[in-house]
DNA sequence: CGCTGTGTTGACAGGTCTCAATATAAGTGG
DNA sequence: CCACTTATATTGAGACCTGTCAACACAGCG
């Protein structure tokens, strides 16, 4: 697929025409669309760019809850956009124990770290109900070679990520079970905030408490002291999925690691490809 | 810089002549660089590529052990190529404790972490005496726009780097000390195979007791305490800074991951510019 | 309605950290 | 090259944090 063969029939392949208002040919209003919100969180997207974007993907896939997307070992390396719902993706041990890696909202690519190997690293599961857009290999390739700019994007996204990792893993080796969940709370809130800029301090998270701990690695049984603890302090309420944040700088104190902002220092990006 | 503007002059600026054999104008034989082992790990380079590569990088720089190439905080993004020795990157927190992300050898890239973020969110400190070459933003623009394959496999190493990260998270947010060290001991073991194939059982490696500490996320006191007890189980000796593996099985099974292989199936990346 | 998974709490054990002291190695300046 | 200083390495003892085990309440779901 190149931008001169784009058929507006293109257009519907990566998302629903009819949850888009303005009508898909007016494709700068896509950039509200959540699953172009980290694309488009470095530097605005071209017309053309969108267009090329929207081309590439294949037709959505719904998951119920609890569904796995992918599993650890699955030997064909398998991308996918990340509509509607929440993803958590995980690596298991033997004994039974797993880490949650990262939960994944609206936006984000699912899948690309079986990109590098002969077997993914991860399982992907389901958090809630969920909608997918796949991604091609030769989607990706597409994207390399015909808009250069998107792909430096995806590559600083694939960046991000690396850091979110770093500090997660800071987090978990070097600091206590408080600690650890405070900096996961607010790394959480920094994520949303960034597609949702008017977000308050109460949340919705699609999070059991086993999910809880398995993201901030540590067991159920001491995830409910943590919150314990936080809530004598007036630090934050977990109510069920809900969480009520009324003390940010107490968190920010405990997680040791300070907040981290997108750059805006993109000029060294090649320039967009068709009519920017 | 264009593939058809480069020029002879251009070759020097990465690589230092005078450390190569056969001269540098047979660029294919730069695939036996080290600085080149982790691009060319998923598919050979084209000679044209090469000769992109090469001129893309700036003059070398020297530091000496101990030596600080980036702080936390430092607001110029600025990249490198590892030449020559060792470096860690690291997170410290306000109360001293610091987690090493991660340790460079040779051919990794440096710095990329900051590409993202407005402000670095790592220091870089030498291990070793140290030899880096600077690789420009602009440079990496050039790369996207010139050389898409290049590109794609820079995408495909920044996301090998999060794998990595994703098994470091996994083993200190769900193992003991021993099994977090035993994961370490294997993936830095993986890494130095990948370059040297005939790697035995026997390596040096430039990391003192606190540095090991950082990486496994322990304190320098517990970490005496593993190290007696896979001396004492016949699974590994560690004097001084030779470290020496009797028991790989062992290592394995405690560390609860498997071994990670990179993919071959990079049919999806984009054509090569220039003749293959 | 029973069943299965989740959430919560208590008591206990064990792993890891902290503190402290000493031994050894590395670095520095004469 | 040596003496001095500083950083690193090692070991022990005690305290504390966190995991394990167990029991029970509760919710979701067939």
């Amino acid at each position: 697929v190149t931008l001169a063969t784009l058929r507006h029939s293109d257009l519907d392949l990566m998302y629903d025409r009819s949850r888009l208002s303005p009508p898909v040919h007016e494709p700068a209003a896509l950039l509200d669309h959540p699953s172009l919100a980290r694309l488009s969180a470095f530097i605005k997207l071209t017309p053309a760019e969108l267009l090329l974007l929207q081309s590439l993907g294949g037709a959505h896939r719904t998951l119920k809850r609890g569904e796995v997307l992918t599993d650890e070992g699955d030997d064909q390396p398998r991308c996918f956009v990340l509509i509607e719902g929440w993803t958590a993706s995980a690596i298991a041990f033997p004994n039974g124990k797993r880490q949650i890696i990262k939960v994944h909202m609206p936006g984000d690519m699912l899948g690309t770290p079986s990109l590098a190997l002969a077997q993914s690293p991860e399982s992907i599961t389901a958090l809630t109900k969920t909608v997918v857009a796949p991604m091609p290999l030769s989607a990706l390739g597409t994207l390399f070679r015909d808009a250069p700019r998107l792909a430096a994007i995806l590559y600083l996204i694939s960046v991000e990520e690396r850091v979110m990792l770093m500090d997660r893993l800071a987090a978990l080796g070097r600091s206590s079970a408080k600690e650890r969940f405070a900096s996961l709370v607010l790394q959480i809130h920094e994520r949303l905030q960034r597609t949702s800029p008017d977000l308050g301090n109460v949340i919705d998270l699609p999070l059991s408490r086993i999910d809880l701990a398995d993201l901030a690695g540590i067991t159920t049984v001491h995830l409910n002291r943590v919150l314990h603890d936080l809530a004598d302090a007036n630090v934050l309420s977990w109510k069920g999925k809900t969480l009520e944040i009324f003390d940010f700088a107490a968190l920010r104190d405990m997680s040791g690691l300070p907040p981290r902002h997108l750059t805006s220092d993109v000029g060294w990006l090649p320039p967009a490809h068709g009519p920017g």
